[in-house]
DNA sequence: CTCATCTACAACCATTTGGTTGTACGTTAG
DNA sequence: CTAACGTACAACCAAATGGTTGTAGATGAG
């Protein structure tokens, strides 16, 4: 059981920073190759100093690291990053269902919606 | 396979509902019983009002969904809301690894233990 | 009917966010 | 060395967020 258990505030970060449509436009650049924050600005109709910022809450979140590279300063996306997104939403579900079900559900994938559960109650 | 796309801000609004705490939490109550706004007023240091707009926004990230009883308005979590992030979260994915990889890693994952990825060494 | 409850929503406020410009500093190119 | 480049960071601003209180409309209980 690798079910590392975050902070509320970590959580709270992560998913802040996934909700910026600039913010996953850049995740998706700085996986392919490393770009430096000044190569980044030039994709975005925004100043270098708003694209710096931007870096900042990813960094911040986890989601990208910054190596130095000369007077350059690469950004890259953390392999690992998405997966702990993941991560943290089995978390969310498993409150109330297995792995297992979601499983299920993602493999079934057939429009009708099945009923509440209400199974057992892992009481808070 | 369904494998829609969404629009910026849908992914927006479902990332952004997903950024706090209190929602989170709600996500997680409502999922196993459906509760009025009131009652889940009751399990949170803020007003009603506050709570009210929490639902609000779950509402437009379409994560909850409410139902008249009465005079109560009945919140309940949508079973398929957290797929649709994991979906959302794959489709970032997909930028640099392909959808393949991603059932592959799906497929793999096994009930009782813990999902862990880097399950292939995606070319980077 | 009357009253208490649940909800909806507006108005307001403090803080954060997402953007700007400007300045300063380190590094590389010439 | 000097100039250009890449970065960092502060100050500022408008808009969005997260919270409040207050008011008003439905609905159910008695």
């Amino acid at each position: 059981m690798v079910v590392d258990e975050w902070s509320d505030e970590t959580v709270d970060r992560l998913f802040h920073a996934l909700a910026d449509t600039t913010r996953r436009d850049i995740l998706r650049r700085c996986v392919r190759a490393e770009l430096s924050v000044s190569r980044l600005a030039e994709a975005y109709p925004m100043s270098f100093a708003a694209v710096q910022k931007h870096v900042a809450v990813l960094e911040r979140a986890g989601l990208v690291t910054k190596q130095r590279s000369g007077r350059e300063q690469l950004v890259r996306t953390d392999p690992d990053a998405v997966g702990r997104a993941h991560q943290a939403l089995d978390e969310l579900e498993s409150a109330w269902r297995g792995r297992v079900d979601r499983m299920a559900r993602l493999l079934a994938e057939n429009p009708e919606t099945e009923e509440n559960d209400t199974t057992e109650g892992p009481e808070r």
